[in-house]
DNA sequence: TCAAATATTCGATGCGCATCGAACATTACG
DNA sequence: CGTAATGTTCGATGCGCATCGAATATTTGA
C-alpha cells in the first residue's frame, strides 16, 4: 500500500487551486469529497454525484485535483481510495471550503431545493 | 451617467465566480480592483497590472467579470469606471476575496514568503 | 458639424482542454 | 499461472474560449 505523490501544501498556489475548481465536474467531485469526510474509492464518489463519465475522464480529473494539491490518493489493492486534504487546505486556505461546500447542506433536510446554477 | 447592468448579488452562483477567476487575466484584474478599493478607470487597471492585451480582449474580460457578479461598470462620459463589488462580494461569499488578493498584501510584514506558482 | 478619444461588437483564428476508446499496468484470487 | 477487477496512460477528436483586428457606437470638445 502506498500513497501517491501529492505537492506540499505551501507550495500550491489559489491561483492553481481556482483553475482546479473551474470545471463543474471537478467541483462536484471536491463537494462529493467535502461531504464524505474521509477515504472513499473514486469510482464510489463519482457514482455518487450521478455524473457519468469515462474511466478515463475520472482517472484525468482526480490527477488534476491531485496535482493542484486539493485531494490524496491512497493506492490498496485494486482500488485507488480518495480523501480531500481537508485538514491543509483550511489551514492554507482558511475558507475556501465552506465557499466551494454544497450551497444547500442542510443534512438533516434531504427535500431542500439544490439552486446550483 | 449610467450603470451598466449587474446581476443581483443573490442569483450569483460561486460556480460561475470560480469559473471567472480561473483564468489568470481576470485574476489579476480583480486583485487589481481588490487593492484600488475605489472606482478606477478600465484601461488603467489594466495597465496597472502590466499585462499587455489588446482593448477587445480587457473589455471581453470585463465583461466576463461584470456578467459573473465581481465588478460594475459606471459609463463616465467617454470612459467606464470600473469597481469591485466589494460590499455584494463580502456579504454572499465571506472569505472570498481575501483568498484571491495579493499573496503578498502585507504592509506591516514585508518578510512573508509569496509562494506565488 | 467634424474630429478625437474611448470602448464595444463582430468575425475569424488558434490553442488548450475535456472527452473518449483502446491498450497497458497492477493487484487479488482461484 | 491465468483471469477478473480496477485504474492509468496514450493518441485522437471536438469544442470552447482567449485573442486579435477591423468596424461600429458614444461622448466630448473645438
Amino acid at each position: 500500500m502506498s500513497e501517491l505523490h501529492v505537492p506540499a501544501i505551501d507550495t500550491v498556489a489559489i491561483d492553481a487551486v481556482l483553475a482546479a475548481l473551474a470545471d463543474p465536474i471537478r467541483l462536484t467531485l471536491v463537494r462529493a469529497l467535502i461531504a464524505a469526510e474521509d477515504w472513499t474509492c473514486g469510482s464510489d464518489v463519482l457514482r455518487s454525484t450521478g455524473i457519468t463519465i469515462g474511466r478515463s475522464t475520472l482517472s484525468h480529473h482526480l490527477k488534476v485535483l491531485r496535482e493542484a494539491g486539493l485531494i490524496q490518493t491512497r493506492v490498496q489493492g485494486t482500488r485507488r481510495l480518495v480523501a480531500l486534504r481537508h485538514d491543509d487546505l483550511t489551514r492554507r486556505f482558511p475558507g475556501l471550503l465552506e465557499l466551494v461546500a454544497p450551497p444547500a447542506a442542510a443534512p438533516t433536510e434531504p427535500g431542500t431545493s439544490t439552486p446550483t446554477a
